[in-house]
DNA sequence: GATAGACTATACAGATCGGTATAGTCTGTC
DNA sequence: GACAGACTATACCGATCTGTATAGTCTATC
């Protein structure tokens, strides 16, 4: 049994990830996800809103899914920042990747102190705080530069693929990274 | 003496560049160019011509400032590619960045086979060939890998400063760029 | 000074947008 | 079986969207 508030909002997820912002509708989510319209303003009282509900959820499950994914593929945790570059391959070899949620979310909201601009930047301080505890975990030196490295290769390759169309994006930043 | 045109497509630039896209209207266009709106539809038979339009220009616009700076500010031919990064870093630090035009067209015409989108794609790889020649003319070993990861760093870069509002992000990916 | 074409101003079409109002149905609880 | 509240269906609001139609003005050229 899933509520309505959790079929819309997984909806929600999906359809901004596809077709970005703007570019959802009210009425598309609604019908998409078989609810009447004002069932989704109980839940959520505006687009915006629902808008922030939907990073929210994406953050929680994108960060979620890739920190175990790391962490089941890495023999040692040394390897950990590196593997991160294998699973982005994955991600990137999927159907339906058009980008990062987050990234996009602040391309369409570009004033800064925008609520959904804040709230995306809010998941990439989260996931650098993530990067940063495995590089420390194994062992390497100067900590912060190399996450940002690390970071900047990171959204390289998820823009390379998006923008550019290529594979391996994820492998060929992951070179990068070893040295 | 600038032709109606010409108002018309800078205007455009400067519009999408700040708010994207679907976030601007033609009656925004047209009201800032003081043009009537018949004259913007002579020139450009619809909106995504338009847009076209105005990635084309900022294509050959944006590409001609970042190699006149990177020539002008390189002592020699070595240093070009590191460069790019201290060029990056003045343009994050103007007022109105907003992240690049066609990494945030891209995300909003997610459709690979979208015109928008490929003309997105075309910039990027203009732009990775003009870099790719800077690497060779510099001497350095390995062309395409290093190439890459350039790429990577200098999109990685861009996105961040964008999303997270970071000072210094081309600085920071210079050092990476070093190794 | 007449003619042509670029340009303006305004009104409008048709669709879609986010959001609301309303009346009715369905379901679980006392 | 009455009642409450979640939910649906539909109609609607005002605003905004892209794009067009039309009538009139302005300017350069012959």
């Amino acid at each position: 049994m899933t509520s309505r508030r959790e079929l819309i909002l997984e909806t929600a997820v999906r359809l901004f990830r596809e077709h970005g912002y703007h570019a959802t509708g009210i009425d598309k989510i609604i019908a998409e996800s078989g609810v009447a319209k004002m069932t989704l303003y109980r839940y959520f009282k505006s687009k915006d809103e629902l808008i922030l509900a939907a990073l929210r959820r994406w953050d929680e499950q994108s960060r979620h899914w890739l920190m175990t994914e790391i962490a089941a593929r890495s023999k040692s945790v040394e390897e950990r920042p590196l593997v991160l570059f294998d699973v982005l391959d994955d991600w990137f070899d999927s159907n339906d990747f058009k980008g990062c949620m987050f990234i996009n979310a602040a391309a369409e909201y570009s004033e800064h102190d925008d609520p959904i601009h804040t709230t995306a930047a809010e998941h990439k301080r989260l996931f650098r705080r993530y990067l940063r505890e495995q590089v420390v975990a194994g062992g390497y030196e100067n900590a912060d530069e190399l996450t940002d490295q690390l970071v900047f290769l990171m959204e390289g390759a998820i823009v390379t693929a998006q923008v550019s169309r290529q594979r391996g994006a994820g492998a060929r930043a992951r070179k990068a990274a070893e040295t």
